[in-house]
DNA sequence: TGTACATCAGTGAACGCGCGTTCACTGATGTAC
DNA sequence: TGTACATCAGTGAACGCGCGTTCACTGATGTAC
């Protein structure tokens, strides 16, 4: 890309290096440690070691911090979705395409455990959303968890497991199910009263479920 | 129950009448309005038209007067289960069980969207929770939210449409699907992006895939 | 290559805010005699 | 029935806190000549 005289150029770093990244970055820590609403700008530019008015060279306030904290959570757990489709052997059958479904959901639930604070900041009330197709909320493959989830119930479809007609708007419904679980396990009555093991059983169940009443 | 003397009899009101209770009605309508973060002491006993510490004979702290709202918030989704069951006509049939499933989980969707604030105020993330046979957290029947749908799906098994087997632990899997909907549509990627004509479409399919994945 | 200049990332100080909570108090009420 | 008294619900003032955000600034960098 040719620069035009006059235009200044894309500074990608300055004193700090880059901020941008570091505040958002403190934001996932906290996050992580406190969920959505310990994501604060104040902290976040404490741990980034830079004066509390720096971070608005960056970002507009506290909700654009935490709408890039969050855009990372979602490529996260993207991520985590894909580490659980590339355990599987891809094939044209019906049976590897329940298994993409049942990993996409299986990655959703490990990584709710694994990260409650960040799976809850993740899908926090927010006014205003980034873009669907925003890259940054993506995983390797370019999608972002919803689509991941979208392309798994496509083959569900292709493989001649599921009607056509049905396709529509099922990812709300397979959606619900797994999101559901995970806030159950993690902020909902049974937090803390299930092991690890227990909780993989009851998602089994859960997907269980989901794969019979999809179909 | 004889008072002996030098006891002070229990008093229920004193200048107030019951602070207590309208602190806790203040805070709900604190709930209803911002969701479980706004449930703040000043601002509830500054409705009450009372000094602020004031609370402190009532309550032991913020967090304190947040689990009476929640006992009431689950009241109050209890009583719109009950509502949805009460339409049903009751028998010992296998479509009157299924049906009193759907209503406890219509029931919970329409609350949830009648009442955003407090639904999400019901089950956000509380340390000490009430006790799970807290009567302030039940409805009419003497049932809490999770109760009613448990008694639901104990008809599905006593029907014969559910195998005794499945039944245990089968109100987190229906829980999920449902709470997760509920989610979906008020504090996710759906909110605002579903007339309420569809969203009961969708937590009819939604009840449909629970129906037949439970089975 | 050297110098003057414009840019703009980060500074330092301060603002107003509302919060939860603690303190010593006051005064209406119910009780005991 | 009348009076002294103890109780304890609500008061008034204050605390320290951390927050988000704004202001005028400074000084390292990259650029133009």
């Amino acid at each position: 890309m040719k620069r035009k005289p006059g235009t200044p150029p894309e500074r990608t770093t300055y004193r700090h290096g880059d901020l941008r990244r570091a505040l958002i970055d403190a934001g996932v820590a906290l996050a992580r440690e406190g969920g959505p609403d310990a994501v604060v700008l104040r902290e976040a530019t404490r741990r980034a070691g830079v004066a509390p008015n720096a971070a608005y060279r960056h970002f507009a306030g506290r909700e654009d911090l935490l709408r890039g904290v969050r855009a990372l959570a979602l490529a996260e757990l993207a991520l985590a979705m894909e580490a659980e489709l590339a355990k599987l052997k891809p094939s044209k059958s019906a049976a590897y395409a329940r298994a993409c479904v049942r990993a996409v959901g299986a990655g959703c639930l490990e990584f709710a455990q694994d990260q409650p604070g960040l799976y809850r900041a993740a899908f926090t009330i927010g006014k205003a959303g980034a873009g669907d197709g925003d890259p940054a909320k993506a995983g390797r493959s370019g999608l972002n968890p919803f689509q991941l989830l979208g392309a798994a119930l496509d083959k569900l479809v292709a493989a001649g497991v599921m009607a056509p007609a049905r396709r529509p708007g099922a990812e709300y419904l397979a959606w619900s199910a797994v999101h559901g679980l995970a806030l159950l396990l993690i902020e909902g009555p049974l937090v803390g009263r299930m092991t690890r093991t227990q909780a993989r059983a009851m998602g089994q169940r859960l997907l269980d479920m989901v794969e019979k009443g999809l179909g």
